[in-house]
DNA sequence: ATGTGC
């Protein structure tokens, strides 16, 4: 127990909040709401609690809609912190009859992707400058060529990936040309799902997919905050006969990418917050959280098909922002085999034991499935095997999780002191110099505590940890 | 998170 913990609990009980702590898991609810189901969290002793996310846990276990369906179970991740919409990243929510727009937000499909490399770090190391410039080309200046026919975009948002594929084969345009298009179709069984959920090509901008040839300066890019594209090396393996089954080795090269739909998945969970809004029943106060449940099963299923057209999309900026990679490893050093380990959502509404699970930076971690816990800038990243604990909602954290805001990093005092300190030996690829304050290690919970305290409920298990080598951060 | 917003 942390040593101020009785003083946050009085705190938290003086703002209406129950907390109660079993010495490792934490439950929360509003004070009077015998009702509402359990929020838990789980939290390794020595991490720092925020009481701001406390009250959006609660807060979000608590939500009823008028017209029906209900809450039947909040959780949360380890790395969990205050989200600015209400509800905190790391929030797991599982609901039957109703869903929850604001649970997953505009970032749609935020996931993590992993490739490993048949090349030895040393020869990578070699070119590393002439890769960072090329690479700084596609990602940084626009020289990706991405391009592709409407018929392929559409097919994109309506079946996801092996639909744009399908369509690609016929007519490859921009880098998909130049593509190993069998092996994207091979790999498509190593995307979470199939990458292909069943969207609403409509809920794209206005506009989208009305010329023949559909150019997305959007597609390939990085993004912003704690996106990235990272360069790493296996630095130990975990689970033998995992690894060995997957195709990971230790020593070998790999990168792992953290992006999801930008601009597409802001435009659908924009559209969908005022949509919420605009259906929330006349007469009926709108809740304190300002969290907005849709009950009318029209509407939910609405919701779905549009956030999945988000979904589709960002499942092919990865595939994208990896093909690009994997293509200047091939410019450089010939023909190297870089295959897909796994690619997943840490972002999504999914069905869920007979209703819904929103998960809001949180990963999927059903049984024998791939898990990938990214580290912050500087920190090991994890490759896990999920083990389908119920009781955590089948769900791991989807990294560290902040410790301090981009604000705190960004003035002047201590906390800016220590991100400096704690660049030494972090080789960050960026054109914006703030971003390596406002992400420094320094900014981050330790991952150490996270990812073990998570062993230890057996939520998931080691399969791979990495090590970074250089990072791309827009 | 977001071709961000004052």
């Amino acid at each position: 127990m942390q040593p101020n913990l009785n003083r946050l609990l009085r705190a938290l009980a003086r703002e209406g909040l129950e907390v109660a702590y079993d010495g490792r898991l934490y439950t929360v609810r509003l004070q009077g709401d015998a009702n509402a189901p359990p929020a838990e969290v789980l939290l390794p002793p020595d991490l720092p609690v925020e009481g701001k996310a406390f009250r959006q846990l609660a807060q979000l276990a608590a939500l009823k809609h008028p017209g029906g369906g209900a809450v039947l179970r909040v959780r949360a991740t380890p790395d969990f912190h205050p989200g600015d919409s209400g509800v905190a990243i790391g929030s797991v929510l599982h609901t039957q009859g109703m869903v929850v727009p604001g649970a997953v937000g505009t970032d749609i499909n935020c996931g993590m992707r992993l490739h490993v490399a048949d090349l030895s770090v040393e020869t990578f190391l070699s070119r590393r400058d002439d890769f960072v410039e090329r690479m700084k080309g596609h990602y940084f200046f626009g020289t990706r060529d991405v391009a592709m026919s409407s018929r392929a975009a559409e097919a994109l948002l309506r079946d996801g990936i092996p639909g744009w594929l399908l369509e690609t084969m016929e007519q490859p345009l921009g880098c998909a040309a130049r593509a190993d298009l069998s092996q994207l179709d091979r790999e498509s069984t190593r995307i979470h799902l199939g990458g292909a959920l069943e969207g609403t090509p409509a809920w794209a901008p206005v506009g989208y997919l009305k010329s023949g040839v559909v150019r997305d300066a959007g597609l390939a890019t990085i993004g912003g905050g704690n996106h990235f594209v990272e360069v790493q090396r296996v630095e130990s393996i975990g689970d033998r006969t995992r690894a060995w089954e997957w195709g990971v080795r230790e020593g070998q090269l790999a990168f792992m990418i953290h992006s999801g739909s930008r601009d597409m998945g802001r435009h659908v969970g924009g559209a969908w917050k005022d949509r919420a809004r605009a259906a929330w029943p006349t007469g009926k106060p709108f809740p304190d959280s300002g969290i907005l449940p849709l009950s009318e099963p029209t509407l939910v299923a609405e919701y779905l098909r549009a956030e999945a057209t988000a979904a589709n999309y960002a499942f092919l900026n990865r595939l994208l922002l990896a093909e690009l990679l994997r293509h200047t490893l091939r410019e450089l050093f010939g023909d190297v085999e870089a295959p897909l380990i796994y690619d997943v959502p840490h972002n999504i509404t999914l069905p869920w034991e007979g209703g819904w699970l929103a998960r809001k930076g949180a990963c999927p971690a059903d049984a024998d499935q791939p898990v990938i816990i990214p580290g912050s800038m500087g920190a090991p990243s994890y490759l896990m095997v999920g083990c389908g604990e119920t009781r955590a909602l089948a769900s791991a954290s989807h990294g560290a999780g902040r410790a301090r805001s981009r604000f705190s990093m960004a003035r002047g005092g201590a906390d800016r002191r220590d991100a400096v300190l704690g660049l030494t030996g972090v080789d960050c690829i960026t054109l914006r110099e703030e971003r390596r304050i406002e992400e420094a290690p320094a900014a981050y919970k330790p991952i150490g505590p996270v990812v073990a305290s998570q062993v230890e409920a057996g939520i998931v298990r080691e399969v791979a940890r990495l090590s970074p080598l250089l990072t791309f951060k827009a």
